[in-house]
DNA sequence: GACATGGCGTTATAATGTTACATTCGTTGT
DNA sequence: ACAACGAATGTAACATTATAACGCCATGTC
């Protein structure tokens, strides 16, 4: 991820030229870590769906998860939900509104942390980017009309860095 | 609706207590507008969604309006969703990501203007308001990713000034 | 062992959105 | 007036996303 005013390659995935899948081992460690801190046991199901996304590394649906997931046992779509649910909760799992989608996420954020989620319309690869100035202008316009926020939802349409220089068919 | 800086109530609804329905002469000139600089028809249906909309001043679901249009015959939710796409062509509706739902908007939209929707968890209502800090830290952040932003999406849950006096249940 | 809790597997259903196609309507050209 | 064309409609079917209901089973507690 990358922090608003710091321009350098820090957290960055800065030679990922294949969607770069995710640290499976982090994420599923903080998985397992919040199941224990709940007392609620990190399942099967649970670890294949979140093994699954971070190896994809981009958006899923659910019914893809399920799709995937599925051999001689059928996984159900609801099964998976059932799963993201926990993954969500966990913070490890992050669902996409404009696509209906789920994917990984290795990083850890602050509570009070305004995300950004950067969808490249080409090639579908999220990119995640916590923003102050974004959660100032936020925290501004709610002040303004007597808002109380309480969850933002921030999403980019657009185009990664990849895909910006091939125009791509 | 409310820029940045700016604390006044301008455009700001100061003493609407129930949900402010918003202009609809405004918006349907806005469409019909739209439509003759497009050489295309402000048809009856586009005309009844839009009205409905605008009537009613909070966000509603595609089979919500469906229902409501249904007289002797039947308003099939392809035909609402057909016109709900001519409108938000228009400006005259968004979409909200978060409710799958549709809500009239009587502003005049700039086209690199990044707007916020408040969305109320408790009343439903929705405040829209522009935000230049908004958008430079989503320039900031796209900036930083080499990422080539089209469309942002910017919605807050929350509550309202109405009910967060009033706790509710 | 009795019991409660919670996840799982299964089925069904709700809610949201789209495709396909024939029909109707308004416009345009002759 | 008439044919032709494209756009909007009406209708049906379908696709996708998400949730509800319910019995089974594993686990932990008493
Ligand atoms: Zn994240
Ligand atoms: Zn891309
Ligand atoms: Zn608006
Ligand atoms: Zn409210």
């Amino acid at each position: 991820m990358v922090r608003d005013p710091d321009q350098s390659a820090s957290g960055l995935h800065a030679e990922a030229h294949h969607h770069h899948a995710i640290d499976a081992d982090a994420v599923q460690s903080r998985a397992r870590a919040y199941a224990t801190s709940k007392s609620i046991p990190f399942t099967s199901m649970r670890q294949r769906v979140l093994a699954l996304l971070a190896a994809s590394g981009k958006p899923m649906a659910a019914y893809e998860i399920a799709e995937k997931l599925s051999d001689a046992r059928r996984v159900q779509a609801v099964q998976v939900y059932r799963a993201l649910e926990f993954l969500q909760e966990a913070g490890c799992v992050h669902r996409l509104v404009s696509r209906s989608a789920y994917f990984a996420c290795d990083h850890l954020h602050g509570s009070g942390e305004t995300v950004v989620f950067m969808v490249c319309s080409q090639c579908g690869a999220v990119q995640e980017a916590a923003s102050d100035v974004v959660a100032r202008g936020l925290r501004g316009v709610a002040k303004t009309t007597g808002f109380k926020p309480r969850h933002p939802i921030v999403e980019l349409e657009g185009d990664c860095a990849n895909c910006a220089g091939e125009p791509a068919g």
